[in-house]
RNA sequence: GGACCGGUAGCUCAGCAGGCAGAGCACGCGAUCGAUAAUCGCGCGGUCGACCGUUCGAAUCGGUCCCGGUCCA
């Protein structure tokens, strides 16, 4: 017996059917950085239309976690696919290094600034250590595929960067928008430093509440402001208050002019008393106290008793009632104790009434010494004594604890304080900053577009920008203040250009430096620097400028800016403050916003809940390939589950798509792409669809990656492979490629469809499967640049000539797919064929489809469609025989295929159709495995059918349609 | 406490100009041993978070609530 296999095209590839990412991906890296793919990546971009995605700078400090990484990946994924789509779309990453998380990690190495190390000595310590974290996040972030700039990424410390900084702010005083100010600001004991409203997060917190009475100084006032008589027992007003220790700076208590008041008598315990009470808190104001009868004196609204004199409850002082709409009745007693040194409306109120601005609290929360009762004791302590003074004084009418949300410092997670500081500012209204950027807003496309509302809603709302920092790693805030006034130096905008060139030279050290005076000339005797430095949002919110100016092949705005949700408040607000402040626009074109990491049960990840997801651990194992591929499979707009099963899944997407290019690439074994194409009259039909079906996919995944919609990419050329092609056409396909001559038209036909289908596939996988990209690319037959990266979408061509279909056939061009033949009503009857074939194979009839003759019964025009393809029907259903009978009438009712109710493309039930299937009585060739009645019939070949003596003998075998 | 986003099969996602619930994976059974740690076929699987309303008809529109997430206070 021959062996007939030789005589087969088997496939042959050195592709291998597994990964092994977690090896090979490293390999990949390093032949990246050798032929300095990103480079080359610019050089054959140069010229294109420009696409810029602007980093935002990640902290430098800790490794990088799966935020992190989903961030980046979807940054490569884009820029990657920009580059694809034919545009030059540079990636210059960013880190964000100074700031207080930084010094405490110097601290814990050296120990606090002035212990060990000097001021000098502290900040190179810093930036020694933010290099190192920059180092350790860039190899992980290389680690994962991403293509950028790596070797020059921009750095907010790096000397051009804070003197490029300071021209920047230098133009924020230029136009006016910078101010000192005496304010109360989140103020954190532990940082020792004023905060912005961005590094204050607010959670529960439990605390001391209590109710404090006020006391009426003149009743007769308040007989006339409820236009009744003055009571004759002692009256006050009750506040309610979490933070006693504030009380020190009570300036006043403020009631809301429109809500209803009364006046109470009732005893809680110290004898016949009045009581002014908000109406609507009275019941719940009641039980607290714990009041037994009571009478109501007295009702007028809030703004009846504006001016009335109260008595501080342990000061030898008076205080107003002042009107606020501030004050609510969500809690306490509708009467607001008011420190303006120690809140925001507080302050607000005390700039109304100008009411004084104390605030007795120092920088480290002790009461100053000229505090009364309480001088030099810690606010965190003073609970109990001022409990206590309020108990001698006859003040306190109650105390509890309660949990309510209480602003907390970001990075300590520790309470804040409100406190009155003299801080500078970025003011919202002064230049018409706020307006200008709410203007701005409107012009960016916002994705998802709920993020335009949120910014705007943040922008309208927020307090000036508290830009100063009392703290040492930072970039020096470059003013020059007049020793005995305090004011701005009158030039402070050319001084602080001045202070850029020297920063530039010689560091921002060299501001602290008593050098630096020389710059003021003859104004040095006056005035002295500032030593606060800036916000840090401050610094990454300039990189827009900074890296616009020292950066050729950046250009602002940016086309995006993608970053996780939470930074509305952070840096694409700080980003458009310091853009429309300096140029008066944004500073993008479009803010994409991703979701965050959550587990399986949408939980967010937690070290308590142990559901965290380490990339290393992923690209260790998986590859970062699979990790890539989970950023594509998931919708980013809102939460992203990540979990064991879910990495699992996308494994075996992943292995499918793998092995899917695999086959082509071992079909094209011996296939020259210059010399072997069929692109005529002679391209088999089949091979015409599988063409038209991608490149009608191609424009799908175009405008997917155009859309940022990565999910849609992985779901729909997944199924391209599992459906079109392993499913249908390459199962279709296998006999041909196997059985009929390598060189023959009908093989080479169905190599040049694959062929075009590998090219426009590794394409749409590069994006995301970077690394499996360019091991796909490196096997594809033909001439070929270094890397799949520096291409762009493949050209899916178009048959010159009509199909077989088309002429004459009787058969009407049907979807315009398909060169002419109606592949959809084919398929739905393929899919009828494999159901029946089932049902004789549960019975033990016929193992594989090719051991069955089939039969289809129907009437025209589905029976036109399916005679059409003649003896080539079998092909398409991988039987032995497949033949078509018409003996069924027409009839309206059973009409199937196109012309049926539901014909519009999908796959139902079909009527009017009979399928007899019956296994083959005849002999099995041994070398197509095709059951045929010639077999044996050739004496030289006796176990071969008709067919394959053609092929192996010759005349070749002929194709037209499958 | 307020705003916004999400809740469709075990998993990832479609469907959301209102008209019989979809795909792929997973799972089960079977086939192939010429994609073999692979491939093919068949099957299984959801009261579309809950409730109420509009409608002849709602996953799709409106309302209330629950759960998760983000942001704001």
């Amino acid at each position: 017996m021959t062996n007939y296999k030789d005589t087969l095209n088997l496939p042959r590839t050195r592709f291998p059917m597994r990964g092994n990412l977690a090896k090979r991906e490293p390999e990949m890296l390093e032949r990246w950085e050798q032929q300095d793919i990103y480079g080359q990546i610019r050089a054959v971009s140069r010229g294109r239309p420009r696409f810029v995605l602007h980093d935002g700078p990640p902290y430098a400090n800790g490794d990088i976690h799966l935020g992190h990484a989903l961030n980046h990946v979807l940054k490569d994924m884009i820029v990657k696919s920009r580059t694809l789509a034919g545009y030059d779309a540079p990636y210059v990453p960013g880190w964000d290094c100074h700031g207080l998380p930084i010094e405490h990690q110097v601290e814990r190495r050296f120990g606090k600034l002035g212990n060990g190390l000097d001021a000098r000595a502290f900040r190179k310590a810093c930036r020694e250590f933010a290099g190192e974290q920059v180092d350790r996040q860039r190899e992980d972030l290389k680690r994962l595929g991403a293509i950028g700039d790596w070797d020059s990424p921009y750095l907010t410390m790096d000397p051009r960067y804070e003197a490029e900084q300071l021209r920047a702010f230098a133009r924020l005083l230029e136009r006016g928008l910078v101010f000192r100010g005496y304010k109360p600001v989140h103020w954190c004991l532990n940082c020792r430093s004023a905060l912005a409203e961005a590094e204050v997060e607010y959670s529960d917190k439990r605390s001391d509440a209590v109710d404090v009475r006020f006391a009426v100084v003149d009743r007769d006032a308040l007989g006339n402001a409820l236009g009744a008589a003055a009571p004759d027992c002692p009256a006050s007003i009750p506040i309610w208050t979490t933070t006693s220790w504030t009380l020190p700076g009570n300036r006043a208590v403020a009631l809301n002019p429109s809500l209803q008041y009364v006046l109470v008598e009732t005893d809680v315990g110290k004898g016949r008393e009045c009581l002014l009470i908000a109406e609507d808190m009275l019941e719940s104001v009641a039980a607290r106290f714990g009041m037994g009868e009571r009478i109501v004196v007295g009702t007028a609204r809030g703004a009846a008793f504006e001016g009335l004199e109260l008595r501080h409850p342990f000061y030898d002082r008076v205080v107003p009632v002042v009107l606020g709409e501030h004050v609510t009745t969500e809690a306490g007693t509708g009467a607001v104790h008011t420190a303006p040194g120690h809140g925001h409306e507080d302050f607000a109120m005390g700039v109304e009434y100008d009411l004084p601005l104390d605030c007795p609290v120092d920088g480290d929360g002790k009461y100053l010494p000229s505090t009364p009762l309480f001088a030099g004791q810690h606010i965190n302590k003073a609970g109990d004594s001022i409990v206590e003074v309020l108990r001698e004084r006859g003040a306190l009418l109650h105390r509890e604890r309660v949990n309510h949300s209480y602003p907390h410092c970001w990075r300590h997670r520790t309470p804040v304080i409100f406190r009155a500081t003299p801080q500078w500012f970025i003011g919202m209204d002064q230049g018409g900053l706020r307006a200008d950027a709410l203007e701005q807003v409107t012009q960016v496309e916002w994705t998802p577009d709920w993020g335009e509302e949120r910014i705007r809603g943040m922008i309208r709302d927020r307090p000036d920008w508290c830009i100063s920092r009392q703290r040492t790693w930072g970039v020096p805030i470059p003013l020059f203040v007049h020793r005995e006034t305090g004011e701005m130096h009158p030039d402070s905008a050319a001084l602080a250009l001045r202070a850029a060139d020297i920063v530039e030279q010689r560091g921002i050290d060299a501001w602290f430096e008593p050098s630096l005076l020389e710059v003021l000339g003859d104004d040095a005797e006056m005035y002295e620097p500032v030593t606060d430095v800036m916000d840090v949002w401050l610094d990454s919110g300039f990189s827009h400028h900074v890296v616009g100016t020292l950066r050729e092949d950046v250009s602002m705005p940016a086309d995006l800016y993608l970053e996780g949700s939470d930074q509305h408040r952070g840096w694409f607000q700080s980003s458009l403050l310091t853009s429309v402040g300096m140029y008066r626009r944004a500073p993008y074109r479009g803010v994409l916003t991703h979701g965050f990491t959550v587990d399986e049960q949408g939980r967010k990840m937690s070290k308590s809940l142990g559901n965290v997801i380490d990339p290393k651990q992923v690209y260790r194992t998986l590859g970062a390939d699979i990790l890539r591929l989970w950023v594509a499979a998931t919708d980013y707009r809102s939460e992203m589950s990540v979990s064991g099963e879910i990495l699992k899944r996308v494994s075996d997407a992943y292995r499918r798509m793998r092995n899917t290019q695999r086959f082509l690439l071992g079909n094209l074994h011996g296939f020259d792409p210059e010399r072997h194409q069929v692109l005529d009259e002679r391209m088999v039909a089949l091979d015409r669809w599988a063409l038209d079906r991608a490149r009608a996919l191609q424009d799908e995944v175009a405008k997917a990656y155009e859309r940022y919609e990565f999910h849609r990419i992985y779901h729909k050329v997944h199924n391209f492979c599992v459906v079109d092609m392993g499913g249908f056409y390459l199962d279709v396909l296998k006999d041909r490629l196997y059985t009929t001559p390598a060189e023959g038209v009908p093989r080479r036909s169905a190599q040049t469809a694959m062929y075009h289908i590998a090219e426009a596939m590794v394409r749409w996988l590069a994006p995301i499967l970077s690394f499996t990209a360019e091991e796909i690319w490196a096997e594809l037959p033909g001439e070929r640049g270094d890397s799949v990266l520096l291409s762009t979408w493949h050209e899916i061509p178009e048959p010159s000539v009509p199909g077989p279909g088309v002429a004459g056939s009787g058969v009407s061009e049907p979807d315009g797919d398909g060169a002419g033949v109606d592949w959809p009503a084919i398929l739905r009857v393929r899919q009828l064929v494999k159901g029946q074939l089932e049902d004789l194979r549960a019975k033990g009839f016929i193992g594989s489809s090719l051991d069955a003759d089939v039969v289809i019964d129907c009437a025209d025009p589905l029976a036109a469609t399916l005679k059409q393809l003649g003896d080539e029907l079998r092909f398409v259903f991988i039987t032995s025989s497949a033949s078509v009978n018409t003996s069924l009438e027409p009839d309206p009712s059973r009409l199937p295929a196109r012309e049926s109710p539901d014909a519009d493309g999908t796959v139902g039930p079909m009527d009017g159709i009979g399928i007899e299937i019956t296994p083959s009585p005849h002999e099995k060739c041994s070398r197509c495995w095709h059951k045929s009645a010639d077999v044996g019939r050739h004496a030289e070949h006796p176990e071969l059918c008709g067919r394959c003596v053609g092929n192996v003998e010759g005349p070749d075998e002929t194709r037209i349609y499958a």
